[in-house]
DNA sequence: TCTTATTTTTAGGTAAGACTAAAATGCTAA
DNA sequence: TTAGCATTTTAGTCTTACCTAAAAATAAGA
């Protein structure tokens, strides 16, 4: 069975929202995340019920299905692979990719998606670091935590980022912090959670708690 | 004033059917271009004229507007680029990329296309010969004629398809015609209009009239 | 427990884009 | 000039996806 473009775009919010599918997710929560009203996303939980890629017991929110992970999966997997494409061949910058890819991941053919990974050289992540799913919806996840849960003089490398947002790419851009960057927690404020990082063994960066927990790394 | 996809399909077979704008269209012509009913091709021509992109006289058809002639090659433009795209870096077949560009064409993204022209190296062809409007909708067209009018012992060159339709290429790989091909009339049957070619000055191919009236040469 | 407050659903509407059936218009040939 | 045919438009429906306002259900606090 086929989703429509609206569809699908629901069906990846639940999934994100549910965090892969670990729990429920609420209408209201839905209708924020589409920025669409509750009454538009009880006629679309509805739908999507019917046509089982979610649970939807009414009043008490919904749960993805395995098929609508999949279906999920999928669209995510499109999504991702434009943006590498994007910023890799096109040479958008990392907060310039969000929307056109919103757009371009609603395009059907199999064979164009294919042919696309492998031009891309079968990326692993995305310009945001965010894991690409192979074919079949599987995801090679890495342990990240964010940057305000380490401790002080703990390294580590910037993997992803948790706010794909424009502001806060630029913002990032502006002060040098980067996907890939070696990483070394040199103060943690116990006030305010805020943070005073060494990067690439030069360039020191303060950040809020809020930034900070927006960076996603892998501890070394 | 933005159209939607819709708008823009049937802008764009407008466009083609008027030859560029030269003459009007009926809406049975738009209705068979389209594979819609001629009623909805009537609502349809009533939005399109309120946006002053056809003007639209009830019972008597419509005529495509300076205004609407920019946009429809703005689509067009859009379209062949991604056909040269998917043929170029994708690896597509010529016979697969129409349906996929038909989609991809409604991307609304001014730098997305804008850089995709860049990184193809601004092409002048698409994948059928055809030309590639420029970003302000001025198309360098070459003056072509199709093989069914070329006479005995005339030679040229191969530039274009008329039929791109996947039955009609296939078959041209088969017989192994393909664009910048060179070729030489040998024969024209006074009976039916079928043709002997020399192709590459090493091939012979026969050819019905209707095979050489969809295939676009210069004289040489 | 009972009464509010919050959340969610239902009811009823709109707009786009399709359809069928019926009516209107224009064209052609006698 | 007009009857009949072909073309086109209108009228009335349908589906998708959104909306507002009102009703219903659940959750929370006294
Ligand atoms: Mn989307
Ligand atoms: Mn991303
Ligand atoms: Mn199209
Ligand atoms: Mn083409």
């Amino acid at each position: 069975m086929t989703l429509t473009t609206a569809e699908e775009n629901y069906l990846k919010a639940i999934y994100h929202l549910s965090n892969g599918g670990t729990k429920s997710v609420s209408t209201n929560d839905v209708a924020a995340e589409i920025k669409t009203k509750a009454a538009s996303v009880s006629d679309m939980l509805r739908k999507l019920g019917d046509k089982e890629v979610i649970e939807y017991r009414k009043y008490y929110g919904v749960n993805i299905t395995e098929e609508g992970k999949k279906r999920a999966l999928q669209t995510i997997r499109k999504h991702r692979l434009w943006e590498v494409f994007l910023v890799e061949k096109l040479q958008f910058a990392w907060d310039e990719v969000h929307e056109v890819a919103e757009e371009l991941e609603h395009i059907q053919s199999p064979l164009l998606i294919q042919r696309l990974d492998s031009y891309l050289n079968f990326p692993k992540f995305d310009p945001h670091g965010d894991p690409i799913p192979d074919e079949y919806g599987d995801v090679r996840a890495r342990p990240r935590l964010a940057l305000n849960e380490m401790d002080i003089d703990q390294s580590g490398q910037i993997v992803a980022v948790k706010d794909s947002s424009a502001a806060f790419l630029k913002y990032l851009d502006k002060v040098g912090a980067y996907i890939g960057a070696r990483i070394k927690v040199l103060d943690k404020v116990e006030f305010d959670g805020s943070m005073e990082i060494l990067v690439d063994q030069k360039k020191t960066l303060f950040m809020s708690k809020d930034v900070a927990a927006n960076i996603l790394a892998i501890q070394s």
